[in-house]
DNA sequence: TGAAAGTTGTTATACTATAACATAACAACC
DNA sequence: GGTTGTTATGTTATAGTATAACAACTTTCA
């Protein structure tokens, strides 16, 4: 049985996930003359370690499992870079980072979150985004930057039983 | 000159945004048998206190210069009366609380945020909510929560020059 | 090579939130 | 009125998240 707190339950082999991330990271900072280090590398291939979302402390504690022996604010820079350079997204209502599923273009996406194995899909429907500037547009409001979050159950868990 | 970190700018009298928020809430509270004794009351006055945001610390450092002793617990349970009783709403990406301008009907709240003035409105606008709940839908995820946060410049602080 | 810019190390601290347990206030019933 | 169960508050300690400030090191490039 897959460890649904490891990775996404829909069978997929995910090392290729963290593989095309950290290719993807690296064409983007290469064509940017971003400087994606070692310690920054490792810092996405973890916060890529699963679908769901990862606290910054989290992170340090594999890392010095690792043989790292350094503070929090390594690991808020290495987060601070990946956020500038649109490899991983921020989840405000967890305090915790997701990769970005489709890095290099501009973007904020829209976040399913399950609420009960907590993994995240990132959507980007610019229906959605343009209903919101829409809406916002009726008050005089200029809307630069959206923070869309949403809770609720993945297409799998629905399926288990409510006591699962 | 209106001091806009204290209240809307827009001209109106704010001790009657107050005033109506406390007495709904203590209509709604009669309603469903919730006590809103004196501390919650002045919590939510707090909240109230302007448009702006509210963390939960500066509550409690207003709660102090009142005479009040006490720890921040105090203020949380407060907070998460009022939260469970429809009449605040949390901010995720500020930490902070807001008061709710149409509490007793069940809703999340849509928030544009200015990034100069820091005030908040709260909108609840059904088009946004149904965009979202399609969206999820056409992949297959049942929505139950929605968390939306829009940044950008209320219409009020568009019309002044860019360095003010 | 040497200065400038960028990155990482290190220590301390700020800010946000909750656990755990004690006490007090309230409500309802006998 | 006293008893009792329930809800609310007080109190202390601690967990969890994030940044300030400054030192040391690395890379870049003139
Ligand atoms: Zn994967
Ligand atoms: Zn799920
Ligand atoms: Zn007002
Ligand atoms: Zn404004």
């Amino acid at each position: 049985m897959p460890d649904i707190t490891d990775q996404r339950f829909t069978p997929h082999d995910h090392r290729r996930c963290i593989k095309a991330a950290v290719a993807e990271a690296t064409r983007i900072c290469n064509e940017r003359n971003g400087r994606l280090t070692e310690q920054r590398k490792r810092v996405l291939e973890l916060v890529w370690g699963s679908h769901q979302p990862i606290g910054a402390y989290t992170i340090l504690e594999q890392l010095r499992s690792e043989g790292f022996n350094g503070a929090p604010p390594t690991v808020y820079r290495a987060l601070e870079f990946l956020l500038d350079h649109g490899l991983i997204h921020r989840i405000e209502s967890l305090n915790a980072y997701t990769g970005c599923s489709h890095p290099g273009d501009e973007h904020t996406g829209q976040f399913l979150i399950c609420s009960r194995c907590h993994e995240v899909t990132e959507l980007d429907d610019p229906a959605v985004s343009r209903a919101i500037t829409h809406s916002s547009a009726s008050i005089g409001f200029a809307a630069t930057h959206q923070v869309i979050e949403i809770r609720g159950l993945c297409s799998h868990c629905q399926a288990l039983p409510h006591d699962q």
